[in-house]
Formats: C-alpha cells, structure tokens, sequence
DNA sequence: ACTCAATTGGGTAATTAGGGTG
DNA sequence: CATGTCCTAATTACCCAATTGA
C-alpha cells in the first residue's frame, strides 16, 4: 500500500539534522525551541523536522563567494 | 468544517501513521497502546487508525517557526 | 488453498529530552 | 548569546518468529 507523496511531508530526525549542520543534536533542539525552526513532535515528546524546510534553512544560511 | 460527505471514517495503518510522524510502526502501536492515539482493532488484533484523529494530532504537535 | 506484504508480540540497543555547567 | 558536554529518565529503533490481511 503507498500514500500519496504530496500529502506526507518527508521528516527528519534531530540527529540527520545535526550531521546535515555539522553540529551537536542538542544545538538542533535548541534552535526548535527558540523557534528558528519549525518542528513536529511525536506524541512521546521527540522532535520531527520538515526537510524541506531543513534544506531552505541551510540554503539560507549558505554565503557564497562573490560571484 | 462544512459538510460531511459520509459517516464512512478512513483507516489509516500503522505503517502509514507511522511514515506520517516519521517513527517506527512498532511506535504508533506503542502509542494506541498507551491511550495516546485512539485505536480500532480488526477482528484478528491488527490495529487501524482514524485517518481524522491522526491528522488533528499531527496538526496539534505542529509548531511553526517565527520570524 | 496459496502467496506476499504488513502487523503483532517480546526483548534489547540507540536516540532524544531536559536541566545545569563551562 | 550561542554552542558543547555531563548526567538521568523517557522514548524510540531494530532484532526475532508467528499471525493476519488482501
């Protein structure tokens, strides 16, 4: 059985998120909490992230030299 | 909330409510288990979710980022 | 009656949350 | 002010074999 891919946003998890920042999962937490970025908790208090939103925040984040 | 098409609620499986909050299936069937999470039971133990009442709770353990 | 994917149950590692500190 | 580390408690993930669903 499949779902549809437009309505199930793909998540990630604290710990893809600090290897995707190179930075403690801790820190990840931290930023959800200041609300720097959107999270989705599990009713059992875990926190889930949008990717999409993940990978905006990174592009975002990105300075790029000087073309 | 404007009309209801029909009394008919979608179920939803475990493995789909699961790639929902992005957990193991074994977890959705931990949180049923603990009240978290309403739960109907077919005849042979499996568990189905309502399609509805997952969607509310995704909705309620959604945070958005500010600024 | 058969196949095949999914779910169930129990038990054990790995991850996460939260507070306090450097 | 932001990040990293230490701690404990809680939640979640993966292992197995057997049953159920379509």
């Amino acid at each position: 059985m499949t779902i549809a891919p437009e309505a199930t946003e793909r998540l990630m998890t604290p710990g893809e998120v600090a290897a995707m920042f190179r930075v403690d999962p801790k820190t990840v937490t931290r930023w959800a909490a200041a609300g720097r970025i959107g999270s989705i908790r599990t009713p059992g208090g875990h926190r889930r992230f949008r990717e999409s939103e993940v990978r905006t925040l990174l592009d975002g984040l990105t300075s790029e030299a000087h073309a």
